[in-house]
DNA sequence: AAGTCCATTCAAAGCGATTTCAATTTTGGA
DNA sequence: TCCAAAATTGAAATCGCTTTGAATGGACTT
């Protein structure tokens, strides 16, 4: 069904027909209603590449997602978080794979060169990201989830991670610790090193000294963080707690504790960071799980609102937003044993 | 820079331009080589908006994520199998979410109506998918990643669930297992029922009475797992061996076994189904977990491929593959205790 | 009854590509 | 050297929509 067809079937031009559809003040209320009535029953939408063509708007957001071990569990939360609010303003959310950083700068020339999208979604960014200085280049609107050091103003959204692991860190070193170890993401992540920031500073603050053989920067695999907390966990001193980045991290070192005998929540703690998987609790992990807490879903849902502002004229410059991370405490985390 | 712009800065119409730039044989090589030059070095794109308006072609295909808790860690894995062989083509994915099946369908229609995809790719199918017959009627090509019993030929590619669970079954069979617990998927999904013909078939090859007791139906996450696996352990006598039909309901059994005062491998015996996430490996457990395997990032690249042969013309009737399921033996799966 | 104004409606011009059909230039053979 | 055929290029139509600018018709004023 064409709008020609449908303005045929009305024996009205499609001008009218077209007004009418999109509500324009011009068109008497009746024959509003006959149209309306009529695109209902006869099912007809507008041809998307033709609107597009029309208006010179794409209606899409675009998503470059990275190879596997970047994406994670994490993308599908955020995702559905990001679609529902974009499904009410029909606009399309286009992902693109790519499988290395060079491929990703190119997927980002091509979706601005063929105009494919309005605007983009950056995450997960370095301290000076690349990507988010191209697509300003490119004059590309997009919104960061995290942040980044640029030269030029970015919209972004992003948790307080310093003051997330701030927090997490000072209250394991009330419980006694003074051995904490952190498994942190890949080096030159803004996240890390924001967290690590925290992690520091509490540190500091107690008077603590830093040890970087208790601190592991890698992607948060339970796979790696396994291993990283088996070698840790062979230190003497041992460390007695741990930091984890992620809650793949933390079923990661959790198998860990339990391989070396030991019992976690006593003789050693963990507090872990939970982006809230629907799958994987951390209240009915056992012991339950005590986390730094922030919904990634919620963030998706909130960085379309953001991006809908961002496409509706609002400037860059006022599109920030720094989420708390919530501390919840619960059974892994306790006072440090005593010897 | 718009394709007007680059014919005129050459001295060609916009026609040869095109041609030479999508390799019809009629314009000179010489010519051809000076517009491609040009147009990268000047960095045109085709607009895609326009393009698509042009050849009736949207060069997108779409995909519909059901509300988190169905969506899980499984779809980003898949999403970049799909991805990565999609991006060759220049062919976009279009991912929408939805809360609920009447908005699913609901989707679909408008995907449909306004030509925003040329297929779609349809996932987790019920026996009688309401969905296929939608997309049939819609006449909106697409592969189905399941398999459904639906009136007209579909599309699919799907793993022999029924043959991977009965060989699992079997095996704890041999092992001396007689109270084997299923927890299988949503009742109604096709792999779940499958999955429990192939359970039914071993148990009765054996003369094995079947124990509804023994069998759960619910979503793929690590706290159900976890209550479900709980309860049975309740039961006397006791299941000696679990079927987990993910890897989150494997953790939550773990965590019911290890509550329980048991171990994994010697007192109760688990295979569980892998997906193969590169966050969560089997083989890195502890102990290492027993398998019923099959990558679905490989299905999601194969399923890319299936989709352009369809949209290439190959018949519905002659696109349909069934992949085996592997069986990795580890050490979560032990002979039966002997009392 | 004539002239103004609104309220409606419509014809036609884009949007930026592809593609049909026609025009022009080359090439090759007589 | 000339002409038909082949090779190459171009003008214009088309895809399905939005939107500008013009046209129509009735209500209202005077």
């Amino acid at each position: 069904m064409r709008l020609k067809e449908l303005a045929e079937h009305l024996g009205l031009s499609q001008t009218t027909v077209s007004r009418a559809l999109n509500g324009y003040p011009e068109v008497k209320e009746a024959t509003r209603l006959r149209v309306s009535e009529a695109a209902l029953e006869l099912g007809y939408r507008p041809n998307a590449s033709a609107l597009r063509l029309a208006t010179g708007r794409a209606s899409a957001v675009g998503m470059v997602l990275r190879g596997a071990d970047e994406l994670g569990p994490h993308m599908s939360e955020f995702l559905s978080g990001l679609g529902g609010r974009m499904a009410t303003q029909d606009i399309d959310i286009v992902v693109t794979t790519v499988a290395s950083q060079q491929e990703e700068l190119a997927a980002y020339r091509r979706l601005a060169a063929s105009q494919r999208v309005d605007a983009m979604i950056l995450h997960s960014p370095t301290l000076n990201d690349e990507r988010a200085e191209l697509l300003m280049d490119l004059k590309i609107p997009f919104v960061l989830h995290g942040r980044t050091n640029a030269t030029r103003p970015v919209a972004w959204l992003d948790i307080d991670n310093t003051g997330g692991l701030e927090r997490a860190t000072s209250h394991l070193l009330d419980l006694g610790h003074r051995r904490i170890a952190l498994l942190n993401g890949v080096k030159g992540r803004t996240f890390a090193e924001h967290r690590e920031l925290g992690y520091m500073a509490a540190l500091s603050a107690r008077g603590v000294a830093f040890d970087p053989a208790l601190m592991g920067n890698t992607a948060f695999t339970d796979e790696v963080a396994f291993r990283m907390a088996q070698s840790m966990l062979e230190l003497r001193p041992r460390p007695t707690a741990f930091l984890a980045g992620s809650m793949m991290t933390a079923l990661g070192v959790f198998r860990a504790i339990r391989q070396a005998g030991m019992t976690l929540g006593t003789d050693v703690s963990m507090i872990a960071h939970d982006d809230v998987f629907p799958y994987l609790n951390a209240d009915n992990m056992y012991p339950t799980m005590s986390t730094t807490r922030s919904s990634i879903r919620q963030a998706g849902s909130r960085i379309a609102e953001l991006l809908l502002q961002l496409l509706g004229g609002k400037p860059v410059s006022e599109i920030h937003e720094l989420w708390p991370v919530e501390l919840v405490l619960r059974e892994s985390s306790g006072p440090a044993p005593l010897f």
